[in-house]
Order: C-alpha cells, then structure tokens, then sequence
DNA sequence: CCACGATTGGACTGATCGTCCAGTCTGGGA
DNA sequence: TCCCAGACTGGACGATCAGTCCAATCGTGG
C-alpha cells in the first residue's frame, strides 16, 4: 500500500502512518482520505475507492458538515457513490501541535459487502417472513401538493398570494421531506408553487445556505 | 454421532444414514429427528438439542402442519424453545417402497448464531447519525435491501446465486414499489442484484414489456 | 419617473438516463 | 472436446435532466 499524495507536505510525512495503517485494517473496501480543509483539495489518498487523487477537489460532502459542531470528530454517517455503493463515513479534524486545525482525515468504509453478507446469513435457513410489501409513496406528486395545500391552509391564502418568506419555508419542508431526491421533482414543485424552475433552484439554494445545516 | 434410537425399528436402519449425514453437515447447531407420526413418539435423534430421546412424545408443533396439504416437504417455520432459541425446521414425510407414509423427518436448526452475526454485522460500522430524517432521502436504499433479502429469504439462496426468472421477479418489485422513480437508483439496484446497470436496464424492459404496463 | 430587489426565460455545463453493441462467459448438446 | 445459443458485461453513445448563471423584465416604494 503506497501513499498517492505529496510526501513533502508535513501534514502528510506526519499523518500517514495513521492513514495507512487504518487503510490497512479495513482492508480493500476502506479508504483513508487526507484533506486540506482551507484549500477543500485532497492532500493524500490511501486505497481510493474512487479516481480521486492528491489535489482533486474534496468532492463529496465530506467537509460539509464539520462547522456547526464544536466536536472534531463526526459520524458516522451515510454516503452514496455514483456507481451505487452505499459508503459509512466518518471524519476527524486533525490538530498541529498548537491547536490549530491542519488537516480533515475521511475514512469511508464500503458497506455493500457487508449488506451482502448481512442478506445471506438472514436468509439463510430462515423461515419465509412475510413480505413486507410497504409500497413506495406511489405518487410523490400528491405529497407535493399536500404539503403545499397545508401550508397555503396555514395562511390562508391561495398559493399565488404568497410572500417570499412563504415559499421560502415551503420550499424547506419540501427539501426535508426528501421530495428532491425524485426525479422531474423540480419542474413539478416549480408549477405547485407558481413560480419558475430557476426560483425554485434559487430559493431552495438560500434555504440550503442559511437554514438548516442539519 | 452416535444414532440415538431403536436400530431393530428398520425405518431407523433405512433412514439413519441420511440423518446422521444431515446431522453432521449442519455441526452443532441442528437436530435431526425421526417420527412415527402414526404413534406421535420420536424413532430416533441425533444431535439433540433437548433432551428427548427415543420413545418421547414428539412435543412441537412437528407434527402438525402435515396434514393439509398434498405434499411431503413442509417449511421452513420458525419454532421457539422454551430457553428462547430461535429454531427454523423444515419436515418431510418419508414413504416406503409401497409409497406408504413410514416416517417423519424433522430437521431443527438453532438459528440463534446466526441471528447474532446478523446483527454484528448489520450493526457494524452502521450510520448511528442519521442525517435528514427524511422520508426519502437515504431510505430508499435501505427499501432497495429490505425488498431485495426478503425476496432470498424466500428462495433460500443467496443473491449470487439468484436464476434470470428471479432477478425479474425482484426487478418487477422494485419496479411495483416505484424504486426507479427515485435519482441514481438503478446503480444501486445494479450493486444490490450484483448485476451490471445494463442488466438491469434489460431485465426491467422485459419485466415491463409481459408483466404489467403500469 | 426612477431605483432596486425579485423573478423570469433561456443558455449552458455536467450529470444521469436508457439504449446499443461487440466481446466474454457459461452451460448444455453433438 | 468442440461448438453453439443465450445471458451478461463494460463501454460508448445520444437524449434528457439537474443545477448554475445572467441579461432582461417585472413590481413596488419613494
């Protein structure tokens, strides 16, 4: 196991051992990640799961959510990549000796064999469970409408009276409820709320912003 | 493993080496008994993990699902001890050369080692954290896995080793329970079948095409 | 009538969808 | 053993979609 990063970096001659003995532990489905969190470039990468190398953008949403807190360390939470692996993470800000926050280190750790492990010893010898059969939300359509209709009913007026705080909050509810993650969700919500598709990107950018850094 | 029984009975002597060959596949954590169903009392048992012997009444439930229907391999079902192990069985109702029924085999599996590495593994690096508690968001794939197990629940075998006719049956349920509505799904689908996204794109078209043009 | 922020339509880039195909693998059958 | 047919794969491809950006427009208060 090599270190792909700049070895010159003192952040990374002095982490990496860390990295890559983690790297090692986890095996071939774990990789150790090194970032610049001022710069949101990759310093060093150890087994990559994906194409990234040292100097790539950060990508992912792994520095995002290490403000708030006034912890250094975080997860674990969930990550999915593009080709369909589901990811565990976790992240910790790495200190100097005075203190000073030098590096982000991300481990993330490839669930999808053990997922499949997980289904093999379940449904090994098991009797036939019934099917859990919980149907999809079928239409998300008719929960967009819902929410908004609620909303409206909150105000008492009609959709197209609405001020830009209104749509704003809307919008937030809509966001949480995950209604974004469908596809042509935009368009749909755009119509429900009587405004045009690049206010709803607009907005919903504002309320990603300030909001709620869940 | 020594047989536990009346050798003189000649359905034990016919029987036993099946038995003590089941027995000794499944180690420690099966019993394997022979009924006379007609007298209600265990023939024979290796492996036990009670204390009947021969001659004991059957006890359990073994008995008593054979009846209605026509044929002669019943289960899994699930069974419980009175120390709270969890067993999966499975009965066949054994024939002479006449195809008179002579016996009752009952195989007795002690799943709770494997319930606890279930959970090991399930719990293992596991997201504690989280993030939006949406209704969609990040659930979905969790929905992708629950459909997907529970389908090899039913087979009894695990996802590698699924057959064309039920990688379609699973694709179709996907499909019923609205999973390709959702952005990236089919990837995750891909991973989940252990397939390539190709496939999937190919079995979902013949699903679509006979089954149900919803 | 003007200033100004909100909104809009549309252009644009990159990501994703779904299709297609040549090459590979596999499990019989001659 | 060799060959064949069907299934699967990885990659490429065009079409569509997501999200960003901006100049033009709208609406409102001064």
């Amino acid at each position: 196991m090599e270190t792909v990063g700049d070895e010159s970096d003192p952040r990374v001659r002095g982490w990496a051992p860390v990295c890559r003995a983690v790297a090692l532990l986890l095996g071939p489905y774990a990789e150790v990640v090194l970032h610049d969190a001022a710069a949101d470039r990759v310093l060093a990468i150890w087994n990559p799961l994906t194409r990234r190398t040292a100097g790539d953008p950060s990508l992912l949403g792994e520095l995002d959510q290490l403000e708030p807190a006034a912890r250094d360390v975080f997860g674990p939470y969930e990550k999915l990549l593009a080709d369909g692996r589901r990811l565990t993470s976790v992240s910790a800000v790495l200190r100097d000796p005075d203190g000073q926050p030098s590096a982000v280190l991300c481990v993330n750790l490839d669930r999808t064999p053990l997922d499949q492990a997980v289904a093999v010893l379940a449904g090994f010898a098991a009797p036939s469970t019934p099917r859990p059969a919980a149907l999809f939300e079928q239409d998300w359509t008719e929960r967009v409408q819902r929410i908004v209709g609620s909303f409206v009913r909150t105000r008492g007026r009609p959709v197209e009276r609405l001020g830009r705080a209104d749509r704003l909050a809307v919008l937030a509810e809509l966001d949480q409820a995950g209604i974004f993650t469908v596809r042509r969700a935009a368009p749909v919500v755009a119509q429900a709320l009587q405004v045009s598709r690049s206010t709803v990107y607009a907005l919903l950018a504002e309320t990603r912003a300030e909001g709620v850094p869940a």
